[in-house]
DNA sequence: TCTAATCGTTCCCACCGTGGGAAGGTCAAG
DNA sequence: CTTGACCTTCCCACGGTGGGAACGATTAGA
């Protein structure tokens, strides 16, 4: 299968699947004579592996991990689940900063008339030195 | 003031002085004659502006807006306050959208052993086509 | 006054993932 | 045999930020 089939039936481009390629992400497939890449059944099961961990915001990073577990039977269930809380504590704090930044705007912006005139709030606390808020 | 007082009265570091000023965002200012950048007290008020803006997630192009409002003695607080809640739309949409990833991880996480077994639910959750979850 | 440290300048490169597109080779169907 | 759809590699862009090289300016100390 081309790179074209294998990217349609992964959800993967063909671009992406290249740039995977390239990083390490992917081993190098086999070529045709004339240089086209050749896939079968079991790279588009990767590449759905990968295409499925980049939903959940895995970096390239770690989903070479994930891969790298997912292909390892000796694996242990451990090392995946540990990985994936590392990221949930992460994924927390990437919220609760924008938790804070969007009740922080709600704030200024309920204090801004929202009118005609130029007395605006929103601009006076960005003028301000963020020593105010930190 | 040179460029490394400016950063410091300011906040920002002198790479992203001179980055926001290649970009628009700063009109150049001023130079000694041996081609020092110049600032005064108004050039860092503007930083202090940028640096708060970004510190509050907006784009550097919702920034120069921004700027441009303030700067503008005939400006409508309702312009300001429209792009501050358009802002805390996507906000609340990326929130969601991270909410939603992490919840998935931890039921995930939740159902996996955590052992020295290999067997490991969200290993083959990720090897799933995505079609189950979305 | 000479020298060394600190600062300034421009320029290029890197990150992370993704997309666009050019220039050229290949393949299948009409 | 031509046409169109596909493939290849290569470069460029995005948004922001940092690192660093190579070189000039300024300043402080000996």
């Amino acid at each position: 299968m081309n790179i074209g089939a294998a990217a349609k039936q992964s959800g993967v481009s063909a671009k992406m699947i290249r740039y995977y390629e390239q990083v390490g992400l992917l081993e190098p497939v086999s070529r045709s004579a004339s240089g086209y890449r050749l896939y079968g059944a079991s790279d588009v099961q990767t590449l759905i592996f990968i295409r499925r961990a980049r939903e959940l915001g895995f970096s390239l990073e770690r989903i070479q991990t994930l891969l790298d577990l997912w292909r390892n039977r000796q694996r242990r269930s451990e090392d995946v689940k540990a990985l994936a809380e590392r990221y949930i504590l992460e994924l927390d704090s990437d919220i609760a900063r924008l938790v804070s930044i969007r009740n922080e705007l709600e704030r200024l912006a309920q204090c801004c008339g929202g009118n005609d005139s130029p007395d605006c709030p929103i601009l006076e606390d960005l003028a301000q030195p963020p020593e105010r808020i930190s």
